[in-house]
DNA sequence: AAGTCGGGCATTTTT
DNA sequence: TGCCCGACTT
């Protein structure tokens, strides 16, 4: 193996690291996932350590599978022995194999966000509390919080105090153990059992160990305590790990991410070498001075100075917009710049610290027809025709999950409302039976004859698809399963919106396949076998990576641009209270990550860093006069080119009745005088043409329902749809 | 039981 | 300003 031809000396020293923990501080851009891949080549080839022995965890999938990919081709093996996937997958195979030494039922589900969710407020209503003194969502997050630093119920119980914190004990206690009647665990569970289980029980964590000869964890800033520990478990303090992180990325410490893991990582692993990867193959230097400076205002970090020999490119633009919709018409003519001048739109990313963000700038991409992939927002998984199909199969699996069954009962509609499930859970509770036992066993006596009616049809079709579990295979039983329960007939109609849907079923249907056809072995073994498989991986993997092969601009929050590049990157919104956010703004631990967050944006840029802020946005509805940021201060002058909106204030109004009336800003003010009226027929970029039906409302705030022959009836904010008239 | 209305609300989201 | 959830209506 000839190191020397593919790593420069840094790397190779990480790469070649003898016994004993090693921290890697890898920069941005600095060939991190190269060190990991020839470090594992390396360990196989020259110091013949058995493949099946290394294991190698990151945190995303998408991570993972790149990195077992690039393993199997330097090392020719495939599939590779070894464990290479994501801290969770890696704790469900331990839970899968000794679910039961954890305390665990064997086919125990993983609930995801909404389950947890839904776990949560039925945790609220048994003990009597009120969703909104405790929101939910809060609840869940100081959940998490306690299970990611391994304290349960009572463990938190004994570490906390307050009026609060001893309601929150008591929903923490419900929550668990509706869980574990569930007969599920949920994502913290996926760390925290193995933790505990390693901890307790000698023999299995011999035998773990025992496969654990050299652990390599990847973006190591986003640990938490439990996945800390978890690494400890496996290797000891003074075990071969290679961790590779970079705390200046660290940008997940609302979700328990822990820097101290890198920032003491000695104190947790004495002894270790610590090396640091400077050299960057992306960036210009430009970019990585502006980066670099801007970073260096951080008090917690170990301290990395980034250089390359690609040369200083050009300098970094800067431009003060009038308000986000001068913005983001600078940013999309910008991108056509760009565009035109040689770089592919997908080669170009335009990043945004908030969701809400996108919309003017999703407005201006459509506009102008330029095309533009969303990058986040629902996930493949969350939609709902997704989670419906997904409950079925659960149910299917297990008839016991409550949640699962409330959920698909009546979906689609077949009378049983809330009252009648209300009858029913009572009807179960007052036997001591789960819904779905009740039903086995007709207790519906004392249901309205419609009722029982009802969910006898609903018992019968579900006990028909089940007997299919021993039968045929899942994909079959899949295709049947959507027959049968009608959830495909939902989306029969020709709105855009049921086409979505009726497109999101197929996808799932190919993914499906595309995930049972992984064992070619056991494509054709019945549905019962499979299953489990299946359901693991939806609860795993939250999307689909499918949206590379979407060509156009990608438009992406900062947080999921991590990993990525672009030749191109435009930051928006650089304005004090957006970024930094208000609600960091308290704490300088906040600060710092808001900071880290911009830097993570910026370092994602190759060859061009755009920069944009407004003097005015419109902040939920109302216009707010900002300030630039005072991130932009830390970056130097000299590394940036700035230019100002050249209509500071002047012009709102003329502009968005322009808009509204064609497109370009000085098109026609004599197209103004023509009356919007129902009959008017019209032309949208997107949707063609359409005719108005109703016109509410007058100026700026104008609504119009429009019918359009392709894509049906529409109702559009006139100011924002950028119609044309014919 | 299913659609309609209106108040509250609005960071970020790897698994 | 828009969206999501819960309450209200038919």
């Amino acid at each position: 193996m000839n190191l020397a031809d593919a790593l420069n000396d840094d790397q190779i020293a990480a790469a070649t690291h003898g016994d004993g923990p090693q921290l890697v501080l890898a920069g941005a851009g600095s060939g991190k996932t190269r060190v990991i891949t020839y470090r594992i080549g390396w360990l196989v080839e020259e110091r013949g350590v058995d493949p099946a022995r290394v294991v190698a965890v990151t945190f995303t999938n998408k991570a993972a599978s790149e990195m077992r990919q690039r393993v199997e081709s330097l090392l020719g093996r495939s599939p590779l022995e070894g464990f290479v996937g994501t801290f969770h997958r890696f704790g469900l195979a331990m839970l899968r194999r000794w679910a039961e030494r954890a305390g665990l039922k064997p086919g125990f589900m993983i609930f995801d966000d909404s389950d947890q969710i839904a776990l949560v407020k039925r945790a609220l209503g048994d003990e009597g509390l009120d969703e909104s003194a405790y929101p939910p969502r809060t609840m869940l997050s100081r959940i998490s919080d306690a299970k990611s630093r391994l304290l349960d119920p009572e463990a938190y119980a004994s570490a906390t105090s307050g009026f609060f914190e001893e309601r929150l004990v008591r929903v923490y206690r419900r929550y668990e153990h509706l869980l574990r009647q569930a007969s599920a665990v949920d994502f913290d569970d996926l760390i925290a059992l193995p933790v505990r289980l390693l901890g307790q029980d000698e023999q299995i964590a011999a035998r773990v160990r025992g496969r654990v000869s050299h652990l390599l964890v990847d973006e190591f800033q986003d640990t938490n305590h439990a996945q800390l520990r978890l690494v400890r478990e496996l290797v000891g303090p003074a075990g071969n790990l290679t961790a590779v992180g970079d705390e200046d990325q660290g940008i997940y410490r609302w979700r328990g991410a822990d820097l101290d893991n890198v920032l003491h990582f000695e104190r947790f692993f004495p002894g270790a070498v610590v090396r640091k990867l400077e050299r960057n193959y992306r960036s210009t230097q430009t970019i990585l001075d502006a980066a670099g400076e801007l970073v260096a205002c951080n008090r917690k970090r170990r301290g990395k100075r980034l250089w390359t020999d690609a040369g200083d490119g050009e300098p970094i633009e800067l431009y003060c917009a009038r308000d986000e919709m001068d913005e983001a018409a600078w940013v999309v003519r910008s991108a056509g710049e760009l565009a035109r001048a040689g770089a592919p739109w997908r080669e170009i990313a335009i990043l945004v610290r908030t969701n809400a963000q996108t919309r003017a700038l999703e407005e201006e991409l459509l506009r102008t027809g330029t095309p533009y992939a969303l990058i986040g927002g629902t996930r493949f998984y969350e939609r709902a025709e997704i989670k419906d199909v997904v409950a079925y199969l659960r149910v299917l699996w297990d008839p016991r999950d409550e949640l699962s069954i409330g959920r698909i009962v009546n979906q689609p509609p077949r009378g049983i409302g809330k009252a009648t499930q209300q009858l029913l859970e009572e009807e179960a509770g007052r036997s001591g039976l789960t819904v779905w036992d009740a039903l086995v066993l007709d207790r519906l006596d004392s249901l309205p004859a419609r009722s029982a009616r009802a969910l006898r049809a609903f018992r019968d079709l579900l006990a028909e698809l089940r007997e299919d579990l021993d039968r045929v295979p899942a994909m079959a039983l899949l295709e049947k399963l959507l027959e049968r329960t009608g959830l495909l007939r939902l989306y029969q109609a020709n709105d855009p919106d049921s086409q979505a849907r009726r497109e999101n079923l197929r996808e799932f249907l190919s993914a499906a396949q595309e995930i049972l056809t992984r064992d070619p072995a056991r494509i054709e073994l019945p549905a019962r076998e499979t299953l489990p498989d299946l359901l693991d991986h939806i609860a795993l993997v939250a999307d689909l990576d499918g949206w590379r092969v979407e060509r156009g601009v990608a438009v992406l929050t900062l947080h999921s641009a991590k990993g990525l590049e672009f030749r191109s990157v435009f930051v928006t919104g650089l304005e004090q209270g957006l970024l930094p956010h208000y609600n960091a703004q308290e704490r300088a631990d906040s600060i710092e990550e808001e900071r880290r967050l911009l830097y993570v944006g910026m370092t994602r840029a190759r060859e061009r860093l755009l920069l944009s802020w407004c003097r005015r946005r419109r902040v939920a509805g109302r216009f707010q006069d900002q300030e630039p940021s005072p991130f932009l201060d830390e970056i130097p002058r000299l590394l940036v080119r700035s230019q100002e909106s050249p209509a500071p204030y002047a012009g709102d109004r003329a502009r968005g009745v322009a808009a509204f009336f064609g497109g370009a800003e000085d098109r026609s003010t004599s197209q103004e005088e023509r009356p919007l009226t129902r009959g008017r027929r019209v032309r949208h970029p997107q949707l063609g043409d359409g005719i108005v039906l109703a016109v509410e409302g007058q100026g700026p705030a104008m609504k119009l329902t429009v019918f359009f022959e392709r894509a049906g009836k529409r109702k559009l904010v006139a100011r924002f749809a950028n119609l044309e008239m014919v």
